[in-house]
DNA sequence: GATTATGCTTTTGTGTACAAATAAAGCAAA
DNA sequence: TTTGCTTTATTTGTACACAAAAGCATAATC
């Protein structure tokens, strides 16, 4: 139990820290990040003193980001019981679908009238990110990816509340994909990404939100209800991020 | 510099906060209340150390609920430099509006869907409370009322997402309207919260959905740019939750 | 043998001390 | 008088220690 990690890394890429430099920002995305590609189960408590001796922070830290992440949805906080990675119920993730094709639609509107032919380009960069994710056979790396596309494409309609909201969505919908998504790794959004900053950039909003609304309706169709397995182990979820202490001390 | 609190009483109503029994919940609850009363001007800065002062509390829990504050925007925190009040520019409240726009008509909708008989007298109940308020001339109670109903109004949509979101541009709202709202005081929202509560028990969408697009129509229309000044004395704002030290000792 | 009571262990909640960063004040020089 | 720098003071950031609560295991009783 006395594993440490280095100076604290941050992890490949965060998109969701805000100036992701801080102390918190980092653990917050480690533990999502683990979340999302499926290292962390649904379930798994989430003890704020083995995070703190994992990431070598005070509990101070672990909690904050822990907070942040329960603001999202994506982790429960029982009072007086500690956290738990969120499992979202059928119904939670009909709910989380419902407004995220409320916001997706005016996201789309906005981002029709808004966005410049840079923030498209950037756009089309990270498609490209996540479709090499999926190649690779990074099934983690491309939900997490996906997910930082829809975020872009808010943050390119320009209206601050929708970008906080969708954050939040976005999030909840990972961990919903990441549960429920059936084994088949059919999970080709990019493509639907890619047509979709077309037809923003020809300004057809007709279009894009046709073409929006379809990529909502895959993306739901494609749930089931089957759970999977990942490891609660917390010390084995974060080994990649830790230096062997002696020699083998834990093994 | 010694005032503190009696064991630390909850306000008139809160319909915020959760349990509403936890010390955080309180010190988020009077100070969430303060602001939307003016007794906190935007821009006033919030002291952690004399916050916890006055509320009895350490800042452990001031930092708590000032981060929660600030998660629905309604407060500022800037790292290394505290909170201040936020203070909405005229182009952030334009983007609140719209946000809320469109989620007021889902949630009109899916209420007409869902809402029962006695969720709708609940909210009758908290229009009678709203128009007592504002016949009292408490116009801040009104305003927090005012946003209360919509509020529950999200609750008996039955979609969580929508209802945290919500929260946020409740909030939000609340402060703008704190800060532009002209001086007439012909803030008769009630009326037309009655009206629209109607429409929904009559089950008919397109006259509810019509009544609140006009709602907000009506809110968005009295808002203009003057700038009002409050106190920024905390120990002053909250004047009377102190009791008095020993005779004279502050005044 | 099952069930409830009780003490023990583990984990979270809160207050506080110390370190770091920022803002303020004072002073000197132009 | 004003401007810039140095020093001082205030305030936030983080870690840690102690208190309180929940969970667990053991044991006793029905």
């Amino acid at each position: 139990m006395n594993e440490q990690l280095q100076p604290l890394k941050k992890p490949v890429r965060t998109g969701k820290a805000g100036r992701s430099g801080t102390q918190d920002d980092i653990v917050y995305a480690h533990i999502f990040e683990a979340i999302l590609e499926q290292r962390l189960a649904p379930g798994t408590k989430l003890s704020e003193e083995a995070l703190g001796e994992i990431f070598g922070v005070s509990r101070t830290i672990i909690r904050r980001a822990l907070s942040r992440l329960a603001h999202e949805s994506v982790v429960l906080l029982r009072p007086n019981r500690g956290a738990v990675v969120a499992s979202p119920t059928v119904e939670e993730a009909r709910q989380v679908f419902f407004s995220r094709r409320m916001v997706e639609r005016a996201i789309t509107e906005l981002a029709v009238q808004h966005a410049t032919v840079e923030q498209l380009n950037e756009l089309r960069q990270m498609v490209r990110e996540e479709r090499d994710s999926f190649s690779r056979g990074d099934r983690g790396a491309g939900i997490r990816l996906s997910g930082e596309f829809h975020l872009k494409l808010a943050e390119a309609a320009g209206n601050a509340p929708l970008v906080s909201f969708q954050r939040s969505l976005v999030s909840q919908t990972s961990l919903i994909i990441a549960q429920y998504e059936s084994g088949n790794r059919s999970h080709c959004s990019y493509d639907e990404h890619m047509q979709l900053i077309d037809a923003i950039e020809a300004r057809d909003a007709g279009q894009a939100v046709s073409l929006m609304m379809h990529h909502m309706d895959h993306i739901d169709s494609k749930l089931n209800l089957d759970e999977e397995s990942a490891s609660d182990d917390l010390h084995a979820v974060f080994s990649h991020l830790l230096k062997k202490p002696k020699a083998s001390a834990k093994g």
